[in-house]
DNA sequence: TTATATTTGTGTTTTAGAACATAGTTCTAT
DNA sequence: ATAGAACTATGTTCTAAAACACAAATATAA
């Protein structure tokens, strides 16, 4: 490659999942279209209303992806870690955008069209069935979300949304501390509720010693509990 | 074929949106595997927790899909009509089924083995991009779900149904009596209340003169007003 | 038909969680 | 280095909606 890029990406390895099952042809094809993009902390990744026309996968980094709901009151739906793809759905769909994708921290991105995407899985019945089974988890837990998040009590709400960051981003080397930072405000839109209640039941949970805080690091002392406490909502 | 079923019904019209994509080959194979099957009233069609093994196409009659939450309280999470496929979503994602479904009515449901869609769709890009395209738009409206259901008010959500309930199965030839008749209860676990809530809400927005209701009929009067309460929220 | 269950309707009470107010703290940019 | 912005914390008030309790009306079955 012309050398635009500082670190060198060998894309046979990063997009292992799907690059195993394309042809020799079609490699140097995606080789060729496939653009290496980095964004900032906290820098718009694709807005609400725009046209999908990428495929994307975070090769490094933390993304969400949210919804403005009623009232500008912001939402997140579900967060990607490396290495997932997303933003396809709506392309798909033939709808534009109705959510945003955003950077909880420092990320690397490979934008493959959309086009080249689907002349590739039309051809290519494993691609076509990789994409057919992300769709089917993630509309699986979309619909468990919709119990999850209207059943719930805040608490059973919160704790969940930390089993989740934890089954995710997973821990750092203390075997405790959540390996992903986030505001209160962050915590309160992924768990659908406000950023003072994020706060209160997180000092709750300190209090009864589930927990610890220290600024935005979070260390789970007591996992089993959380669970208890999510599972009966 | 051999004359079980009562009536003779024409696949290739009925299942018209795939049919079309099939090959000759193909359909007769299909011809052969499908079976149709009936359903009472309220019948359960399959179960939480049951393994998937048909793609399901609603011919005849009206089926929710519904999950059980937090204490069993249950959730309506989408309603099927004719002609639309379900039941297929846990088996691409190589899960069990996570909710359940029965029929609102009495039903006609053609039943084809998953191994055959799945055979089919390995090799047919079409029939692939169909079924990327139907999770995709289903997965679109369940993350606008999630937050019509969490952020919207009481009335909001109410409104909200009803206008779904006409959009989805219509209106009779009066047109203004919605094309179904659900229990309050339906309608409150669709709205994600409870039965009184709905109870109540239904009877002030026909104090307000937005809809009349005789039973479980119910009668749009002002559907513009309908769709201001629901997006206000 | 009568009896029994289910659904509908309404008033009252209780409560979870939003809204608001205010202040201390920590980033971040110039 | 310092000002301003953004984030965190906590107490107080207010309200939407759940929970409860009961009665009336319908449906379903014996």
């Amino acid at each position: 490659m012309s050398g635009k890029n500082k670190e060198v990406i060998d894309l046979s390895s990063s997009l292992s999942d799907i690059w195993k099952m394309l042809t020799d042809e079609e490699r140097s094809l995606l080789r060729s279209s496939a653009r290496i993009l980095h964004f900032k902390k906290n820098e718009l990744i694709y807005l609400d209303d725009d046209s999908p026309r990428y495929l994307m996968c975070l090769f490094k980094g933390k993304v969400k992806i949210f919804k403005s709901g009623v009232g500008g009151r912001s939402q997140i739906i579900r967060i990607i870690r490396p290495v997932q793809y997303f933003g396809y759905r709506a392309y798909f769909a033939r709808e534009s955008y109705v959510t945003s994708a955003s950077a909880f921290e420092a990320c690397t991105v490979c934008m493959i069209p959309m086009e080249l995407v689907e002349q590739f899985l039309r051809n290519n019945g494993d691609l076509a069935l990789f994409f057919i089974q992300m769709l089917s988890v993630d509309l699986g837990i979309a619909d468990q979300r919709v119990v999850n998040l209207t059943q719930k009590h805040v608490r059973g709400r919160l704790a969940e949304s930390l089993i989740f960051l934890k089954e995710s981003y997973g821990l750092e080397e203390d075997g405790a501390t959540l390996n992903i930072y986030l505001a209160r405000e962050d915590l309160a839109s992924l768990s659908n509720m406000t950023t003072s209640n994020a706060i209160r039941t997180l000092s709750n949970f300190v209090n009864e010693r589930i927990i610890t805080i220290d600024g935005r690091k979070i260390k789970i002392i007591d996992e089993e509990r959380l669970r208890k406490i999510s599972r009966i909502g």
